[in-house]
DNA sequence: GTAACCAGTATAACGCATGATACCAGGTAT
DNA sequence: ATACCTGGTATCATGCGTTATACTGGTTAC
């Protein structure tokens, strides 16, 4: 009998996948990673145009998280020697492969702000 | 000229995106709804059954995010009057609306996991 | 009859992510 | 020459998400 009849995802290993969503849980969790990383993967490369991208963080948050990003070879910081105050962050190919949850998570986001409005007008 | 080029989404309206971003972020925020939410739609519906799905999760916990969840429509706690001590829960649909971000992350933390191990082979 | 299981609750504590505020040196625009 | 921009850092405060531990009343298994 097919026990996984019915289920999110037809799983052949349920304790290898919940694994597997606790690890990308860690690894991208709290506030401000996602956005930094949907940010910056959207064209953002100086500090205060990354800044004014994302509603409600701070300028220290966003410091912190990036310098975190940048050991963890989520981005790379350019410092041009001649122009002090001229930084540049890019993303890297492994920063780019949290696309698909970025997105499926602004595609939920949308449906969920419609579904809230829809509730208001009933 | 095409401004949105090279980018994670080629978004309309980044704003409006980054705001959908942290609206999800928001509601799926913490170590474990997602977890659950995931055990549920997979086909765990005792407390217990549930509570063992999901590694280092506490009883305390599970019972305030079903609390919470039930509040919100993502699940029914259906409690049978006949014999005390037996609950189950199921998924609502609005639940299974988070099925292609669970899925998204599951793939992301396998991929992880393959890539660390690359990397300790090297 | 006692041991283990179920579905939780109570109470207390903790630590880390986040926030508030201020400050700084160097560059740029007028 | 002064006001504003950039890319940050320092210090301190706070809250709440999470953990630890213990307890409970009822049910089934042996």
């Amino acid at each position: 009998m097919a026990k996984t009849k019915n289920t999110l995802s037809s799983p052949r290993n349920p304790a290898e996948e919940v694994q597997a969503l606790q690890d990308t849980i860690y690894v991208i969790g709290g506030k401000w990673k996602l956005p930094i990383i949907n940010s910056i993967c959207n064209g953002n490369r100086r500090f205060r145009e990354i800044e004014r991208s994302i509603p409600g963080i701070t300028r220290r948050m966003l410091s912190r998280e990036l310098k975190e990003m940048e050991l963890n070879g989520l981005i790379r910081r350019l410092d041009d020697p001649d122009f002090p105050a001229k930084v540049e962050y890019e993303a890297t190919t492994y920063c780019k492969s949290f696309a698909d949850i970025i997105l499926a998570m602004i595609d939920w986001g949308k449906k969920h702000r419609a579904r809230v409005k829809q509730q208001l007008r009933a």
